[in-house]
DNA sequence: GCTCCCACTTGATGCAGATCAACTTTCGCA
DNA sequence: TGCGAAAGTTGATCTGCATCAAGTGGGAGC
């Protein structure tokens, strides 16, 4: 890891394209832009463990973050992958204490990472920033929540055609994507093994989508939306 | 259903306990406070559909509300089971929107429901108002998370087993608790089929839990905890 | 172009929990 | 107190996914 650089001009700019920024003006960004510093990690670098005290929270410029529980028997359960743009560990803005998972370096990566002490004194007085991660917070809260719901209702090949409907660039009735991850980290987003995603995507060859390393295309999008009716339960 | 009843000094020092109004002094209070009015609704009752505009977000005084994602199929997925003192729906206050889920009162329930556009305009000047909501979304996040990491690496008797140890009262080594509602709703809350639910218990009697309609006893703390140990995959 | 390694795939098996069905208990209410 | 409906339990079966194990393929490096 390479620790507490200054921010360039270039990583100022990712930053303005986050969540996290958007609805400040210049001055609340300068603002929040001056409780940040850069860091950097290699794949699979641990950025804090599960348990730790507190002390950042963390913007991801490039790379990847996994974010991870632990549980008995030293296992891990992802929470989220975390991709260019997301943040995380906001939640320790309001009251601190310890970090409630684990985060890793997916690949070699660049982060900013925000002093919570300075963010929790900032937003005493700057409504605006409390906002901009409420925000942040809303959509994070959210997405978890649809998370839990697909575990919960969905079957392999109905999460895995949703992932595609919602990342792939439609071409007429067509589509195609690039996974930007190995299949290995989107079957940890997904919540299944590496095994069951790979029976998952070709359980759907029969829908239409071809996999070939990471490149996915698919070739009738309307096929795949019924995707979670024909492998449902009550089918008739 | 009851609608847009004023608060009385009851129900202000019930909303006093909650999360949502905690660190806010006298002043702050109040003008929470005057975004909100009172609604009661009946067993089964619809507080709002998923999908539908969202207008307010709400606190449960009394009763239960059980929030649920639509799936295909006509299915539903149980996302979380506020009690009293909890909030939900507030992810809408900085940027608005439809509901992301439906919400349905599970008893008899009293509940303060605040205008989203009131408080919104509210924390543009306010920031320890905003901070209370932060918190309280941290506080969802976090507890949605622990959630999904359940669902992912627990087994139904691991799940009930955390339960139990996070709510009964500790008597020496022994301890008691009562439900607070039906087991078809805690076995939603668990993300399981009454009839796991049911099962997940008698598996346990061998465990020192003994269960007789809501009342549940656990003769030894210790053994409890060692379920997650015990029912786990690689166990000896 | 060849080879090694790692990611991925495929097959076989086992298990946790859903579902369906039948039965028992509890509780609301007269 | 007793009735009826709802809630909970128990058993049998089925399904989806994890796990283990053995292959296959493709990209980085020589």
């Amino acid at each position: 890891m390479t620790t507490g650089l200054k921010l360039s001009n270039v990583h100022k700019a990712m930053l303005g394209e986050t969540i996290l920024f958007s609805g400040l003006n210049r001055d609340e960004r300068n603002a929040l832009l001056a409780c940040a510093t850069i860091v950097r990690y290699q794949m699979h670098n641990i950025l804090f463990h599960q348990g730790e005290r507190g002390e950042y929270f963390y913007c991801v410029l490039t790379g990847f973050a996994r974010l991870y529980r632990l549980g008995g028997d030293n296992q891990e359960g992802d929470i989220r992958i975390c991709e260019p743009g997301d943040s995380f560990a906001e939640c320790l803005v309001t009251d601190g204490g310890d970090y409630r998972y684990g985060a890793q370096a997916m690949e070699h990566s660049i982060l900013a990472r925000f002093n919570l002490e300075q963010v929790r004194a900032l937003i005493e007085h700057r409504p605006h920033i409390g906002i901009a991660i409420m925000r942040s917070l809303s959509q994070h809260l959210l997405s978890t929540i649809d998370c839990l719901a697909s575990d919960r209702m969905q079957t392999a090949p109905q999460r895995v055609a949703t992932y595609l409907l919602t990342h792939c660039k439609q071409e007429g009735l067509a589509a195609k994507m690039r996974l930007p991850f190995q299949k290995s980290l989107l079957a940890r987003k997904l919540g299944l093994a590496p095994e069951a995603l790979s029976r998952a995507f070709s359980s759907l060859r029969a829908a239409g989508v071809t996999v070939s390393g990471r490149s996915i295309e698919i070739s009738n999008l309307n096929v795949l939306k019924t995707i979670p009716a024909i492998t449902s339960r009550h089918a008739p």
